[in-house]
DNA sequence: TAAACCAGTTTATGTTATAAACCAAATGTT
DNA sequence: AACATTTGGTTTATAACATAAACTGGTTTA
């Protein structure tokens, strides 16, 4: 009846995020915190999270003297996501 | 952007449970634990926090001498879920 | 009458989300 | 030049959470 909700994904950031780079070629950083309107701290953490699970790529690259840290979704990311949001149906189509 | 996840409904089985009660007049707790596949222990324990939000009531009965919990959504549960559903759409949209 | 079962509740524990504190480098200010 | 502030993060501490395990109180079965 109920599918199982990937716990990598149930979390407001970080579906936040996904749901971000799932329609964007790559999103740095400073872009990321903006639009999910998150703390450094916090994003940082759960950008760590989805990169071990190879949910998203982070490259760290500098622009003149300054960091820029770019992520991008992986294949795997993309179809747990999907995934996910199929799942997630399950619970809200009444 | 994106638009807050009620905390509350931002559970796995707790969101089960409101997506079952909320098409349904009533449901008691045998039958939850059954759709939901979930422990005695864990849906206790969600019942009564969506109980103190006033999400749902419970009530306790007899039938013979077995006690029988039975749950039912109130005015606020229910759109504490649409609006759930509704703040989702801004993370699975794309 | 003891064992097993049913319908739950309480408690303990590991995990999580999050904020706070911190850091190094770059930039602005006096 | 020296000092403060901002930028772009990371690390650490903590409170809340989800969950399973242990327990309870009554009931049926052997």
């Amino acid at each position: 009846m109920f599918k199982e909700l990937d716990p990598l994904l149930h979390s407001q950031l970080r579906l936040a995020v996904m749901s971000i780079l799932i329609s964007v070629e790559s999103a740095d950083f400073v872009f990321l915190k903006q639009q999910t309107d998150s703390t450094a701290g916090n994003l940082s953490v759960q950008l760590d999270k989805l990169s071990a699970a190879d949910y998203i790529v982070v490259k760290k690259s500098f622009v003149g003297k300054k960091t820029r840290t770019t992520c991008h979704i992986t294949k795997t990311g993309r179809e747990a996501f999907e995934r996910y949001v199929e799942n997630l149906k399950t619970y809200i189509q009444h």
